[in-house]
DNA sequence: ATCACACATGGGAGCGCTCCCACCCTACCC
DNA sequence: GGGTAGGGTGGGAGCGCTCCCATGTGTGAT
């Protein structure tokens, strides 16, 4: 009945019969055309083309993933509570990023949500039912089960900021390492002696990195690491606040402060302000993710940017090489990428 | 052969037909109990969910698609160059809105990028095969001609922020007008006398809306209204540093300005700076979105937030209303509803 | 001229589902 | 007891495509 009345209403969305009557050929034939394949001569894809053209033709979707058994689509899973995503800059960037990668092709860009327990089992049965063609995998936590359903469903996926050093799926990340040392250098190099750290959740790999490349910026220039100068945030702004205030505590003559986050280093500037250190006079402060925060900050803040938008870039390229990559999943996880981006330190007054 | 593949490793994805036989029914009966047909016998339904629960039963979801000609998936169409839209905080929290509100349901969210010439185009091809069974169309310019094309293709859209006062699709939109009013009251009754602003794109309906309620505000004060205390942004900071220059050429004597958008407010806050007036004890600052921008800034930002979760949350509401609306189209559009949600002013120390 | 082979092409089969019609069976009524 | 609803059910038809096999049709080698 639906699709009587699609048909009856002016004609309807032509179907590959029907431009493969206009043309003069078979269905097969403007199959082959309509899909790029290079058995078909050029006298018969131009008529097909024509057809094609006249009747404007788009293929149905559905028929096609039907047939075919693809989607000619990839999900993103938006771990939604945590808001770490959903705040600065992060989600937009990488979103933004993997719209440019997409651009290109015609693939389709879906969006799920893996937030309470329930959405989770959904999006189990969603990725089982094969609805999508691979799936990027976005601020995922080390106990996550998602990466392993996945691997087992044989699905292509991508994951963004590795779980472990050995992450078994392809990965893009960026370089939390060399961004955590850039920062500490730059901050030894502008006379800072007793540089303190705010981590972020150290069940976050990125955040681990970032702690390490701290530690090696100090062990490089010959300085002992203080133990007490090292406190554990969340990623939040009050969790900066809490690790400010202990380490102002601890060790009250620290001079520099290098966050694990910008919105952790705003949470540390206020109490390092409500306690009446200037920045940077007194106490210079980086931060990290160069956010709209950052530039935005008093004194505006010193940061590490993430080349977000490329990550989504990256992941979405090599998620599609995934994809088109037809060898036996056994054979495939040996080339799985492991890509590592640079980070980028920008200078502003707070250091 | 592909599905021959996945047929051959571990029996593959049970159907409907495999469901049946398990139950010992017929494919109907099985369809029907999916679909929750209430013409099924408690009996018979029972040993369908048990049959579906043993083989772990997902739907083929294209093949539901192609039989019943609709696809279970709505589309939100992202400006992509319109940095607007990208930038804080537009964009999460409308997704998240929308994903909550998806939440619910089985229905899948499409992100589509109508960007640049090649994309719309493509767009337009999306959905004109009718691939998604609704729209979301999210900051939409006044002369963008994709709305024309959804109400031709009768495909159930809904818009944020309406593009003028007689809005012919179903639209969700804040309170822009009743925002500024309440932005320019609250600097009214601080005895703030000479009141700029720095408008949006006027192109864009809410920027129109907050500069007519800042009009009427100082209307109904029984102030007149300086067309010199008018500049025009364009939601950029860049945009914000121009038009607060302009002002104080213009008027010096200015104590207050109400910028369309705390980025535009960040740009004047420079400015003014640079200008050597103090935030607020000279000049006191209100921006528009209430975003992280206003809470970092220094001082912290009043400005006048918008619902914007709750207006991707509504929209999609609505336009699920009307997909689910089987009328025909004709009738359809005597309803089209147009919400708008109240605005709330955030009093921080910029005022 | 004959055979072989490659390339181009047509169309059958089938993907897994929904829709709908026909059927059956069980009340219930006259 | 026969007739009549009507709910419950089975299964044919078909959605529009891809895949692949069978069938031309032309070229070069023998």
């Amino acid at each position: 009945m639906g699709s009587g009345q699609a048909r009856g209403r002016g004609g309807g969305r032509p179907t590959l019969e029907e431009v493969a009557a206009r043309a003069g050929v078979g269905r097969g034939t403007v199959s082959r055309v309509i899909n790029g394949s290079p058995r078909v001569s050029e006298h018969t894809r131009a008529a097909v083309e024509e057809a094609v053209a006249e009747l404007g033709y788009v293929p149905n979707t559905a028929a096609r993933a039907l047939a075919a058994n693809r989607t000619d689509s990839i999900a993103v899973v938006v771990p939604e509570p945590e808001s770490r995503f959903f705040a600065e800059p992060y989600f937009s960037d990488i979103i933004h990023g993997v719209g440019t990668a997409l651009a290109d092709t015609d693939m389709q860009l879906v969006l799920t949500f893996a937030g309470g327990d329930r959405e989770r089992r959904s999006l189990a049965q969603y990725l089982s039912a094969h609805r999508v063609d691979g799936v990027l995998l976005v601020s995922v936590h080390a106990d996550d089960p998602l990466p392993d359903l996945l691997q087992q469903l044989a699905i292509p996926a991508v994951i963004s900021g590795r779980r472990s050093a050995d992450e078994p799926l392809a990965s893009v990340d960026s370089d939390n390492f060399a961004g955590a040392r850039a920062a500490v250098d730059h901050l030894l190099g502008r006379g800072r002696r007793a540089i303190a750290t705010i981590t972020g959740r150290l069940d976050v790999y990125g955040a681990q990195r970032r702690l390490d490349g701290y530690r090696e910026a100090l062990a490089e220039a010959g300085h002992s690491v203080d133990e007490a100068l090292i406190a554990r945030g969340d990623f939040t702004e009050d969790g900066g606040r809490r690790a400010m205030t202990e380490l102002l505590a601890r060790r009250p003559d620290l001079d520099a402060v290098f966050a694990g986050s910008d919105v952790m280093a705003a949470g540390a500037r206020q109490v390092l302000r409500e306690a009446g250190r200037r920045i940077p006079a007194d106490v210079a402060l980086v931060g990290f993710d160069d956010s709209a925060i950052a530039r935005h900050m008093d004194p505006p803040l010193t940061s590490v940017r993430q080349p977000i938008a490329e990550m989504g870039r990256t992941m979405t390229d090599v998620l599609l090489a995934e994809i088109a990559d037809t060898r036996p999943a056994t054979a495939r996880h040996l080339t799985r990428q492991q890509i590592v981006l640079p980070t980028e330190l920008v200078c502003r007054e707070s250091s």
